[in-house]
Parts: C-alpha cells; structure tokens; sequence
DNA sequence: TAATAAGTTTAACATTAGTAAACTTTGATT
DNA sequence: AATCAAAGTTTACTAATGTTAAACTTATTA
C-alpha cells in the first residue's frame, strides 16, 4: 500500500529540488505544476512548514526550503564519499582512453543509484546523467551487472513490480532477464544493448566488497553506431572498464571495510 | 489545518536525523520510539522508500536514509553560507573576550534558526546549542532582538499562537511582550533574563541587511550569576557583542545585496 | 525443530485528508 | 484613493483514505 498523502509530500519536496528558484515557490505554481487543489496544498504545505522542511516568507508567502534539510547532508554515509572518491581516478581513466561518458552506480534497497558520472569528451554525446534510473535495474548494465551477482532472494525483491519498458529492446520479462543474468554471471560483465536509451550501448563491470558481494558498478555508455562501425571499440571500452573495476575493487580490500549499508 | 500523516512522516525523518546509527534503524525501533503501530509504520515507510527518502536493506530490512537526502544541501541557500563565513570571526571575538557562548540565529518563516555557534570555553558552561529553540523566537535574546525590529505584520504572525513557558521567567504574555519588544527597539538590544533556561542570562543584537531589515542576530550567554556577582561583566559582554554586531551588519553594505529570503 | 519475534499483507472500518465555498489579503488598474 | 482580480487562507462537511487488527510470512534463537 502507498499512502498517497505522502507521497504527494515528497513529490513536492522533489519539486523544489528540482527547481532552481531563488525566489521560492508560490502555493499557486506548486498546484499548477502538481496538480493539487489550492486549499489542499495548503493544509500540506503548512504541516510541513510546522516541521521545518519548508518555510514560507512572511513578506511574499513564497515557500523555500527550510535549512532543516541541509543538516542531513551532514549525517549520510560518508563512508560512500571515502569510496567515491577513491573511485574517481579509474574512472577518470575510462573517460580519457575512451571518450565516453563514465557511471560508477550502487543502490540503495531495490533502487539504483549513480554515486558519480563523467560526461562524454565527444562531440556526438549520449546519455544524460540526470536521467532518473532508479527503476531501471533491468535496464541498465551498471544495474544488470550488480543485479547478476546477488542472491536469489535480493533478485527477486528487485524485480518485483513490472518491469518498466523504457525502449523496445528492455527486457521486461523474468525468464529472459534470468537467462541474461546467468550470462552476465558466467561472462563477468554486462552489456545494454539500447535497453535503456535508444541508440546507447553500454558496458558495465561490477564491483565487489570484501565479502564478495556487489557493492557497486561502472559503466560506460557510447552510441551504439560506433559500435557497430568499429568492431574493436567495444574491446577497447570492455578491458578499460574491467581494468578500473578491478582496481576500484581493491578499496575493500585496503580498507579492510565491508560495504556497510548492503547486505545484498 | 495539520495533516497527520504528513506529521508522522517528517518525525521520522526527525528520528533519522537525530539518531547517529551506521546500521540503520528497524520498524520495531521506530514503533516504540514514536509510537506508532507497526502495519501503518509499515505502510509509511514503504512509501517513504518509493520516493528515495529512506531505503530498505534487503537483507537486514532496516532502514536507512536515502542519498536523495543528501541532494538538498546542493541546492539550499550558498548565500547563507557566504554570510556565515563572513560572521564567523566576529563571532569568535566573542569567545575570545568573553569565553561565553555565541550563537548566530536568523529565523526562516516564523521560527528562528540557528546558524551558527560556539561554545563557552569556560569550565562552568550553560546553554546547549542543541536545543531546539524553533518556537522561542519571544523567549531568547536572539529572537526577540529581531522581533523588536520587524513590521507589525511579521511579528503578529510569529507570534500567532500561544507562546510557550519554557521558564517561570518566561515572557507568555502578548501584552506584557509588547511593552518589552518596544523597550528593545529603542535601546538597540534584547536581553534574555532566565526566560528559556534557567540560570542563563544573554544578550543579543540585530544584524540588519541593507534595507535596515533585521536578518540575523547574535547572542551571548552566560550563567546569571557571573553577571550578579560582577556588575561589569554585562557591560563588557554588551560592548563585545554590539561590536561584533555593527561589524557583521557591514556585509550587506560590502555585498550590495540584501538578506534574499526574507522580506520582513 | 519448535518457538518466538520481527516484518509483511490484507480487507474492513473509522478517521482524516480533500473538497468547495466563503473569506481575507495583496497588488494592479483606473 | 477606490475598485477589481488574483492569490492565499480558513472552515466545516463528507467521501476517500489511512489505520487497525488479525492472519500470514520470514528470520532468529533455543
């Protein structure tokens, strides 16, 4: 069960972070935006103003968010930071030898995540990090590739739901999804074959902590003519990003850390 | 209107927040800790979980908060940082000459924030930063030193409602808290006479923008009887403070721009 | 292997969140 | 200054929705 004045709470805290006003947010452009009745927006917005997550000024009775907000950013899982930053070298190394535009994902429940991105270098760019992959674990080669390694029990808690068809080429049936997973199991990599964008080709690597589990992915995304056009390209991309997982991998075994927030 | 469903969501944040667990917090210890029954706890998190504000670990099934959390300080308000920044050495004058506690506040809608602060170096020491002081813009120092310089309209709206006793000492009274705001206006600065803690005395000054809108504030506690026993103490605390205040107070002169989020 | 505790799901019910309508405030226009 | 329109706020009602208890599943411990 979802309880839908929740989630219209959080929908509207998703608003705001997504806009970049200075100046606030009107009750007005909130409903129009979201879809909400004006009396009902704003029995809403003043509970969560009582709660400090939002604030509205007294002067306009434009809503901001509320300082309140920034104080989680102080809690959350520095040990993420500690490794993303160790991350970023190899996959700076990926975007120099290829060009392409470079992922390091993890997740969190049954959500994926992008922990870190680089863009494309090339003129001709492809796939846009602020893409929301969140329920594109099928989809997605960093999502595949961590989804191969795990338990039957995590994969199951994953796939549950439908199994959103973002091209037509998204795999979004279970049987087929555990034949490909037992194939990127065996191989050691995923591929995404315009399963996700049309027109992008990814591959992903996982990345594993020292109880060898999949504690995260890189991937990396080029257009898939190239592919197509130069049949060594893919290599070239392939041992680049194995390279970096491996070398990413020894992290959990310098730091002796397991991956903390998972037990996937 | 108050919406409790909404309520029960953002408290558990709160909890989030405030408990420093690296291992994530059960349903059962929600449930007992806020009082709630498990099956709608349940229901709350799981929908808490589909917007990306906590998640679930598959294997332990405890809950964590999410990184979406940790986008919001991205976005919030770099301009209160900037003047933070530009408070701070004033506000370690403070200390340095008075060893006291100095706090910097401000308020966002109609509660007072606290934007920075540094504690007493002295070995007897009052006032607890973390305390809670949303609601007791009319009990402290701070708050009333920004009160006493805003519009009729702003300060019917913080005060709306009833004012809390937090001490026997405490102002709760609109009238009586009238004369006192007045009293302020013309002598440029608020004093708090045990009326949030007992035992503490502060004096706080009004930072104003560059539209002579009080923005801020900042105070300095110390316990009571240091300001008894020695009838200089308030006047060098008073000088050191107001200083510091006129000092901040240049900031908006420097930077052409006014205080952004507020209008009051 | 049984027993206990924690977590999950369900469907019915009582509460509460949403509604519409009245009201107030704001600020634009004459 | 006065009128008007638009945005925000409050109210009380009621239909929708969140809460409940109970059944069920999964995990942990003895």
């Amino acid at each position: 069960m979802s309880v839908k004045s929740i989630f219209k709470t959080l929908d509207t805290l998703d608003y705001f972070l997504s806009s970049n006003s200075t100046q606030g947010i009107s009750l007005k452009e909130i409903c129009d935006r979201l879809g909400f009745k004006k009396s009902a927006a704003h029995h809403m917005l003043s509970t969560i103003c009582d709660k400090g997550y939002l604030y509205q000024d007294l002067k306009s009775k434009r809503y901001f968010l509320g300082s309140k907000l920034k104080k989680f950013s102080e809690v959350i899982d520095l040990k993420a930071n500690e490794f993303i930053g160790y991350a970023e070298p190899f996959l700076k190394k990926i975007n120099d030898t290829t060009g392409e535009a470079v992922h390091l994902a993890s997740f969190e429940g049954t959500k994926l995540i992008t922990l870190s991105m680089l863009e494309s270098t090339h003129p001709v760019r492809v796939d846009h990090g602020f893409l929301n992959k969140d329920n594109a674990f099928h989809a997605t080669a960093s999502g595949k590739a961590m989804l191969a390694f795990m338990t039957e029990a995590s994969q199951k808690k994953i796939l549950k739901g439908k199994l959103e068809k973002f091209t037509n080429h998204t795999i979004n049936n279970l049987e087929q999804l555990s034949f490909e997973l037992d194939k990127i199991n065996k191989n050691g990599f995923a591929t995404d074959d315009e399963e996700f964008q049309p027109g992008v080709f990814c591959v992903g690597f996982p990345i594993f902590d020292n109880q060898q589990k999949p504690f995260a992915s890189i991937s990396c995304s080029s257009p898939k003519f190239k592919i197509i056009n130069d049949k060594k390209y893919l290599d070239k991309i392939k041992s680049s990003v194995k390279f970096s997982a491996i070398e990413i991998g020894k992290y959990f075994k310098k730091t002796k850390k397991k991956g903390d927030r998972h037990a996937a």
